[in-house]
DNA sequence: GATTCGTGGGT
DNA sequence: TACCCAAGAAT
């Protein structure tokens, strides 16, 4: 591997950091518990869509005991139509957590953070770094393609063993002092000019620095396998609707896809596992195909007028503006879109 | 170590 | 259209 000048290297990037930053919501803060809560947001999920998600909840949500001591259907509504809602679970479970065990101080070791749920290697990092100004690694998307190229290392970022290799190499060249300018610098320089295709390397700050673009390669690093495609599930969905007007919903158990979230009941079995009503009753309503990353859903959407004698244990009877306030994935949304319309 | 967990935007 | 991409963690 190259060998650059390190202390020349950090002071490149933090210069061009302390000029070029983008103004952030969350650079503005420094309380640890809303940096905390960007650092989750932001998992996989790009700034221009995190931004209104964080001034809303943290309106919402202003401190760590308000978010504490919030119903987790309030967190997960504030949490509707981000994705990946576990984040917003076990966010909740760590801020009890914080709250209980450490007097509501989100701990500053890299062991007690990271034992929290929902923290990873990266948050830990992140959150100790940004808030504390600790010296902790913090090796996201971004370090791994930065790195990557600077160092032309070929090993495939998407494999989970590379994240450590680019872990220690990040360790060897945070500064004493300003890891959290350090570990966002480096994080920004891959979000707006070291990019995933076409890097502006003309604009880089390092560029002097990168074995790549002395080699050419950039276009070609990092290494990252595809992933393979999504599997297809259909799905039949009844909306039920009494004669008050209030549709049957139910709410997904509380662990795996869309845990904790309410959707009108459905089934992978046809009208036969849709709630009991007369089957010649079932009118199509529409079609909608909804993608996530691991799976499709091909959904057919059917409606009825029926009366429901018995609910079921999670299922309840609400009108469209009761519904509302409750948290459905956008697969149901475009659902709820259609009723409205109707 | 591979798979599961969402969504919206860019090309 | 059909990919790819995004400040990952849990299982």
């Amino acid at each position: 591997m190259q060998i650059i000048d390190t202390k020349k290297f950090q002071s490149d990037l933090l210069d061009w950091y302390d000029n070029e930053k983008r103004d952030l919501p969350w650079r503005r803060e420094r309380d640890p518990y809303r940096i905390w809560v960007s650092e989750i947001m932001l998992q996989q999920t790009k700034v221009d869509t995190v931004i209104p998600y964080y001034e809303r909840f943290l309106t919402k949500f202003p401190t760590l005991e308000a978010l504490a001591d919030a119903d987790e259907e309030d967190v997960l509504k504030a949490w509707e139509g981000l994705g990946y809602y576990s984040r917003a679970r076990n966010l909740h479970q760590a801020v009890k957590e914080v709250r209980d065990d450490y007097n509501g101080i989100v701990p500053s070791t890299e062991k007690e953070i990271a034992a929290l749920k929902g923290v990873g290697p990266y948050t830990a990092g992140a959150v100790l770094s940004i808030a504390y100004n600790v010296p902790a690694p913090a090796v996201d998307g971004n370090v791994m393609r930065v790195l990557s190229r600077i160092f032309s290392i070929y090993d495939d970022i998407a494999k989970p063993a590379s994240r450590k290799k680019f872990e220690a190499i990040t360790r060897d060249l945070l500064p004493e002092n300003r890891a959290g300018d350090y570990t966002q610098a480096l994080m920004e320089l891959g979000a707006v000019v070291c990019l995933p295709r076409k890097p502006a390397c003309l604009l880089c700050p390092v560029a002097e620095h990168c074995s790549a673009r002395k080699e050419g390669v950039q276009e070609f690093l990092p290494v990252k396998a595809k992933k393979k495609a999504p599997r297809s599930v259909q799905l039949s969905v009844g909306v039920v609707r009494d004669s008050r007007g209030r549709y049957l919903v139910e709410k997904r158990p509380d662990t795996g896809l869309l845990a904790g979230m309410w959707q009108f009941p459905h089934s992978e079995e046809g009208l036969d596992g849709l709630p009991a009503v007369d089957e010649s009753s079932w009118e199509n309503l529409t079609q909608i195909r909804h993608v996530f990353s691991h799976l499709v859903w091909e959904m057919d959407v059917y409606q009825t007028v029926h009366d429901v004698q018995k609910l079921e244990k999670a299922q309840q009877l609400l009108t469209v503006d009761e519904l509302k306030q409750k948290a459905f994935p956008v697969s149901h949304q475009k659902i709820i879109a259609l009723l409205e319309e109707s």
